[in-house]
Order: C-alpha cells, then structure tokens, then sequence
RNA sequence: CGGGGCAUAGCGCAGUCUGGUAGCGCAUCUGCUUUGGGAGCAGAGGGUCGCAAGUUCGAAUCUUGCUGCCCCGACCA
C-alpha cells in the first residue's frame, strides 16, 4: 500500500474525551471514529487488524472442530420469549418494532437463535458432538459505555456454541475451547490466563473468563505466578484425545487465579507470598458450560442410542475481536504509539522513503515495495513528499513492527536502515540483504 | 441509573462573568525554499458559535427548554 494513496487520517493531537491509552492512540492512528456513544466506524487501518485478529481466531476454532456459520443480528423477539430471556435480559438488549408491530431486537448474543437452528435438523445423537461459531456485531446498550472499543456498546463477537449427548462430551467440548482460546491469544503475543468466573445472565455451571495482564485493566485480578512462565498448548496438540484435553485444563487451573468478584483472599494468602501476583486484568474471552438451560425450554432433544429422546447438554465460549484490538494496545505501547505483534500488525513492513524525488531512493525504494509486495506481505510505502521526522513518527505511532528507512546518505553506501518497532534495535544492510533477510521468508 | 462537567473551523482551545456582528495554534490549499525525528517564509480557504424558543435596537455571550457527548460511581464480551 502507497501512503499516499491510502486513507490514514491521522491526529497529531489527542481528542480531549479519549482517557485511556488505547483509545488514544487508536483514534490517534486513525483507526476508529465515534459515530455515537459506544458505536464506532472501523477505519481502514483499524479493520485490518480486526481481520487479522479474526484469522487468527478463525484457524484456531477451526482446529478445534468448531464450524463457522453466520446468524443475523436482528432476531425475532418470539426465540427470546421462549428461553425466558425477553423478559430477563432487561434494557442491555436493545428493542426494535418492525413496519408491523412484530417485537425485534438487536442480538446481544445467540444462545436462543444457534439452539433453533440446531433442533431444526440434528435428530441423532450421531451427528454429535457439534460446535457452531459465529463472528458478528453484537450490540448491548450499555449504561455507560467508555475507553473507546474496550467498552463499546456495539462490539464485535466470535461466539461458538457446543452441543453434546451428556455432560462428559460437554465437558470435553468445554476443554477443546479452553485450549483452543490458549493458543488462540498466544499467537497474538498475549498472556491470557483463565479465571474461574460467574456465569451471569448466561447461565450455568462451570465458566472462566481469560484475563489478560495490563496496567490499565478494567478489573483487578489474583493468580499464581506460575501461570506468567506456561507456554500454550502445541498445534499438533490433539483436541479430539480427552485424556490431553483434560489435562490442559488441569495445567490451567491447578494453581489459583480469580477475578476481584471470585476472590477468596484466604486461598490466595495461603500461597507463600513470592508466588502470588496481583495485577490489572483485561478479560478478553468468557467461556460457559451451562448443561440444559436452553435446550430444555427450547426442545432441543436429539435421539440417544435406546431410540429414547435425550436433551443436549450445550455450552458456548465467547471471543471480543473488537476489544481485542484495545487489549492489544494496551499490552503492545511506547510514548510514540502503538507496538503490534508481528501476528495481528496491520502492516508487517513500513518503507519510509527520505527523500521523494531523488532517483536513488526513488529507485530503491519501489524495488523494495515490489519485492515485499510479491513475496505476500502487507507493506506500507510511505511514498508522501514530507520530511524525515514525520515519516518516523507516522511509523511508530501505527506501529509497524519493521522499519525500513530508505535515505540518501547511506544508500550512497548501497545501505538501508532496517529499525525494529519494538526493540529500536537498528541495523544498515544492502538492498538485497533486506530482501534475502525478510522477503524471501513468507514464500 | 445516581452525581459532576462540556458543546465555538477537521483537531486542541480563547472569547461568555461585563451583550456590539468571531479569534489563536495545529491541520488543509497555492507558491518558493527545505529533506535523518512531526520544517521555514508568503498567501488563501474554511464556522447559521449543538438545537429551539424568549429578553433586547442588537445574543457565541443573558433566560428557559431540548439534544448530544465526556468523567466519577453501581453493572458488563
């Protein structure tokens, strides 16, 4: 992508009501624009790592056995009446009349819609165990939305929903996300650690929210250090051997580790005092496993091997991709800007061309372009006519991770700088050092 | 939902107390110079002062109502 052509409206100063860093720097990047309270445009920046961050999620429930599909946002109130929620889920859920009177809302998840769908065609216990995913705009009218897309009223949500003939195959399914949500944020450069939770207006019995350590999280949160040091569980991992699943989660959750409200100061005290860690969290998934609260008013039943109907046993696990992007700020940032990981940056090289006009750099920078371009990476060139300090500055505060700066004085020497985001680290190579070094990994 | 605050150019702000026909910095556009950490000079464009009533010869400024947004608290992917 040519800077100059790009849509990048970036702000050099910070819009006074933004309070925390992330939404600093992500309405300062350009990546987002409020349209209203708690509502955001995505900008072009701003959606690529949205959709990077959904790949990621994406492959890992796939991995997982799970199967994307796509519901709509607006549901019938009738489903809600049915579950018993329309009345319970008071005024988070936004509430629309069509041209016809009929009652309609704005989806703030779909336990009550994926549960129709399943009991409209799965008849047998064989097409089980099932998991089915989504990832869609959701919206919860919030009392008081803030900090940006951290706490938004309308969000983005990967939410899968497990169906299973007992309550061991729930379980397995419940650990085949567990594991999946570890690797999952991994990959993003993340250190989720799951938290045993309270199951809320979802319901159910057994449930963790995965909590990712930063300064500036909302809530406080309890854990042993342990957790800090365990690596996630491997690709080749085998999600359909139960006997590995279980002991995933046993890994997780040997140790303590609690939210503020799951809290039991005396458990945590009982640790010796260097292994506890008490920190800021940001919760980034919440998964439920919640047996038959839906399946059974909703008649959810499959036919069991006796040929006797059997109620499902159902859970579901959620992901925000939207407040993933802030999470990620707030783990990943300097006093320039934002620090990407590699997986989830929206560009993985910036060139940053010193000197527009001149041949030299000219010349080197488009066979830099080209060749990155070819070999399949997101590039940015900046290829605008603006001095050297504002090409640096535009790079930090977006974040992209490798740096390629392209000035006449070394390029004298046949040299480039290559500057990394995060380490500052720099090096001077030759044109086709840089290409053999980066742009031949990709294939 | 309780408490507090704000609304003037794309962004950040001054002007409001004491009414007199709107200004500063950055950004934008044009030209020249400049080119390794957000350049300099010269010129230009851009605002029904959130909306609606009222008071007044005259309202960004005073009064009333409304709307939007932000912050603190209680609640939440």
């Amino acid at each position: 992508m040519r800077l100059s052509r790009f849509f990048l409206p970036i702000l050099r100063e910070t819009p006074k009501e933004a309070e925390i860093v992330s939404h600093r720097l992500m309405l300062r990047a350009g990546m987002i624009r409020q349209e209203s309270a708690g509502i955001y445009a995505w900008l072009p920046l701003g959606l690529k790592v949205l959709n990077k961050i959904n790949a990621i999620i994406r492959e890992e429930q796939n991995r997982a056995g799970a199967i994307e599909l796509l519901m709509p946002v607006i549901q019938s109130a009738d489903l809600w009446r049915e579950s018993g929620r329309y009345d319970d889920y008071g005024k988070e859920m936004l509430r629309i009349k069509d041209r016809h009177e009929r009652d309609m809302l704005f989806g703030p998840t779909n336990e009550e819609m994926i549960t129709e769908i399943f009991r409209s065609y799965v008849r047998s216990y064989k097409d089980l165990p099932l998991n089915l995913y989504h990832i869609q705009w959701k919206f919860r009218d919030e009392v008081r939305p803030r900090f940006g897309v951290m706490r938004s009223r309308e969000f983005l949500m990967k939410d899968a929903y497990s169906f299973d003939l007992d309550a061991e195959g729930a379980r397995h399914s419940y650990y085949k996300m567990f594991t999946a949500y570890l690797r999952t944020f991994a990959r993003m450069g993340l250190k989720a650690i799951p938290m045993r939770a309270d199951t809320g207006p979802i319901g159910g019995n057994l449930s963790h929210e995965f909590i990712i350590l930063a300064s500036t999280g909302e809530s406080e949160v309890f854990c042993h250090k342990d957790f800090l040091a365990l690596d996630a569980p491997a690709e080749n991992i085998d999600f359909e051997s139960r006997a590995a699943m279980q002991g995933v989660f046993d890994t997780w959750t040997s140790k303590y580790a609690a939210t503020s409200e799951m809290h039991d100061a005396a458990a945590y005290e009982a640790m010796p005092e260097a292994d506890r860690v008490s920190a800021r969290g940001i919760e980034v998934g919440h998964i439920f496993n919640f047996g038959t609260k839906y399946s059974e008013p909703m008649k959810a039943v499959v036919n069991g091997p006796d040929g006797k109907d059997v109620t499902v046993q159902m859970g579901s696990y959620g992901i925000g991709p939207s407040r993933l992007v802030a999470a990620l700020i707030e783990a990943n940032h300097d006093e320039n800007g934002i620090i990407w990981p590699d997986a989830v940056a929206p560009f993985n090289f910036a060139i940053a061309n010193l000197k527009v006009g001149d041949a030299a750099t000219d010349a080197a920078c488009e066979k830099l372009y080209g060749e990155f371009t070819k070999a399949g990476f997101d590039v940015l060139y900046d290829d605008r006519d603006d001095r050297p300090g504002a090409k640096f500055a535009t790079m930090d505060l977006i974040g992209v991770p490798v740096q390629i700066i392209v000035g006449p004085k070394a390029l004298a020497d046949g040299k480039v700088e290559v500057k990394h985001r995060r380490t500052g680290e720099r090096e001077l190579l030759s044109l086709e050092e840089v290409v053999n070094k980066f742009a031949a990994k990709k294939g």
